[in-house]
DNA sequence: CCGGTGATGCCCT
DNA sequence: GGGCATCACCGGT
């Protein structure tokens, strides 16, 4: 049987870099909230960085579910952070959306982000979240189903895709599993 | 420009 | 009760 998300189920690093250049689409109040992903980070549950290290709990049991889903979780007491939830059923993989790149919807995520500059607007996870009204009642959503779509582009060029350790971690510090569009203004700072 | 830090709630130990 | 896949602001340089 085929599946539109058959790409996200296999190794979460592949995923991530794939991840790269895809855009997704919110609808908010009837307007179109649009971008296009320009930084990811892979965690998977081998991986001593990552929420699923631990195990299935109730916080992280969309991570464990099929590919294709969103897995919300909240942080540091003020913040959302979004990821697209990859591998097989039972895997607990999830790519983090760490910056994505504006590219409609723009009046929308000024309004949501307190009219920050437009390249504040989407450089970091929580930003994103804020800007595309994204919390934890879209935890577990279908992204193949409004009001939140992922969309699958052709793949950036291999060249132009750089990778780094990730970011705010304290576990795992080494694992070069960052990866973002070279030279893309969208990308968060380091 | 850059490093340090306070805010603030929830999950897991 | 500790620690967090962060952000924005502050002050010194």
């Amino acid at each position: 049987m085929s599946n539109a998300f058959e790409w996200l189920s296999g190794d979460v690093v592949a995923v991530a870099k794939r991840l790269l250049g895809c855009v997704i689409v919110r609808e908010i109040d009837g307007v179109r909230v649009v971008g296009r992903i320009v930084e990811t980070e892979a965690y998977h549950q081998t991986d001593a960085a990552s929420h699923s290290y631990r195990g299935r709990t109730p916080r992280t049991d969309v991570m464990f579910g099929p590919a294709g889903h969103l897995y919300v979780y909240f942080t540091y007491g003020m913040h959302y952070c979004m990821n697209v939830v990859t591998g097989v059923a039972g895997e607990g993989s999830a790519v983090l959306i760490r910056a994505i790149e504006p590219l409609e919807g723009l009046g929308v995520m000024r309004q949501n982000r307190h009219n920050r500059p437009d390249i504040e607007l989407t450089n970091g996870p929580a930003k994103v979240c804020q800007a595309f009204a994204v919390d934890k009642t879209l935890n577990g959503h279908d992204l193949r189903q409004p009001p939140l779509l992922l969309v699958l582009q052709p793949p950036i060029d291999e060249t132009t895709i750089t990778q780094t350790t990730r970011i705010g971690i304290s576990q795992a510090v080494e694992m070069p599993w960052r990866f973002y569009i070279a030279n893309n203004p969208f990308v968060s700072k380091t």
